[in-house]
DNA sequence: AGTGGTTCAATGGTCCAACCAATTTCTGCA
DNA sequence: TGCAGAAATTGGTTGGACCATTGAACCACT
């Protein structure tokens, strides 16, 4: 019967920090890299105490949205804008081979519909920014004889991108990070993401005809490839585990 | 050359704390909703200032895994585990039509792998869980006559948790938060959702009969159910506009 | 027994004033 | 002019105080 009451709020001190300053960093135009107030300022200015400042900036800088350098300020690190949405995320991914499969099968569902969105929407700039990232990528396997995953990962960022939705890279990057937490020289594979080297092209391709269920179709093979290289390594690491 | 030397850390007080205390709940095996030590416990117990501790659990409470409640203390809103990646999800103007699609995309994406997933390795035990799901939804459309929004998501859920990877729950789990932030009577569309009810039943059978393909096809028009829900909510939404 | 009011201790929220540590800026000497 | 050291600036930490809310215990009245 009372379903629509919901909680009553009283105070919110330091939410009403983040507003007011999400409202001054609009009006002064303030942008990524550039410096805010300092505390001090701020607790004055805002008739709060430094404290309360400090925890809101906290809440800020937890989102990503702000660094503080000791002894030099408080700097914008992302565009802020006072009606922004935020949505912690937070994994519980072990660190082991069923974790990285974990992820992968993430990123098999996020890239194949990137893809797609990227061959519906992508303008001529994405286009070719993708291709020379593709260029990129495919200049350093000739050259170092192998994948590069810094140059494969800027090729991927580069589709996430041109999606149109700010989510895909987002949520990919989180999973990349996990990746990354032991992927130095993964598992002992030693030609790691050797496979999916063509099918880099041939995304590329189904993008730039317009094809989204062939870039959808591509980008699946692709992930399919760096499965297999993992249960190749995970096999491996299983042999050289007896001892 | 020196890649490999990462700054040294002198300062991280409030860092440390959180890994302190994440210890802590590991080894008392705390759960959801439990009360965590009070703020001048933890100072005392960890030789630290009680501002500290705040600031560590205001990161904690902004990352949605703790919640404070003056007078009463501090309890767990989720599980915490030492080795957990934050990746706190951040969508401009996100209060907007526009914000809404791009959380359907993602679940696009998403609810089409698992359901396909969940064919291949959802056990018995866990069919027969969907499939109790599904009969509670559909009994709560028959006796309210619309769809219920409660019911409907417990049955996804049961979908995602079938898929053998937690990451698609953790995932979605953010997306329906910012879909629910406005999805009382989304949009002033009387009969939203109603389009998409068949369809639940049609992925159900596919998981059933074991045909991931089937239930990929499937979750993808129940989401285009959705989003033509969406648009025309926000069609709707210019024409009253117009004053 | 139950209803409502009061008291009181516990707890998170805020404030203050000071000091520490890293950084930046200024200054004065060579 | 160049540069080392002093001084100012700024975020990080501390300890102590008080406020506001909560929840339990207690009490009076019905």
């Amino acid at each position: 019967m009372t379903d629509l009451l919901p909680p009553i709020q009283t105070t919110a001190r330091d939410d009403a920090v983040l507003k007011a300053l999400a409202g001054f960093v609009r009006q002064e135009a303030l942008g990524p890299g550039e410096k805010l107030p300092t505390e001090r300022i701020l607790a004055e200015r805002l008739k709060v105490s430094r404290n309360t400042v400090r925890e809101a900036l906290t809440r800020w800088e937890g989102l990503g949205l702000v660094e503080r350098r000791q002894g030099s300020g408080t700097y914008l690190k992302a565009a802020v804008s006072p009606d922004m949405l935020h949505m912690p995320l937070t994994l519980a991914g072990g660190n082991d081979f069923a974790g990285l499969m974990s992820t992968l099968e993430i990123r098999r569902a996020l890239e194949a519909e990137a893809a797609a969105l990227c061959a519906i929407r992508a303008g001529k700039a994405e286009l070719a920014e993708i291709e020379r990232k593709l260029d990129l990528m495919e200049e350093a396997f000739q050259t170092r004889a192998g994948m590069s995953s810094e140059e494969d990962w800027e090729f991927h960022q580069a589709i996430f991108r041109a999606s149109g939705n700010p989510l895909f890279e987002q949520i990919i990057a989180a999973m990349y990070e996990m990746f990354h937490r032991f992927w130095e020289h993964p598992l002992g594979v030693r030609d790691f993401g050797h496979a999916s080297f063509p099918y880099h092209r041939s995304i590329f391709n189904c993008i730039a005809a317009r094809d989204p269920d062939g870039a959808r179709v591509e980008a699946l093979k692709l992930i399919a490839t760096v499965e297999d290289d993992l249960k190749r390594g995970a096999a491996n690491l299983k042999l050289s585990d007896r001892k």
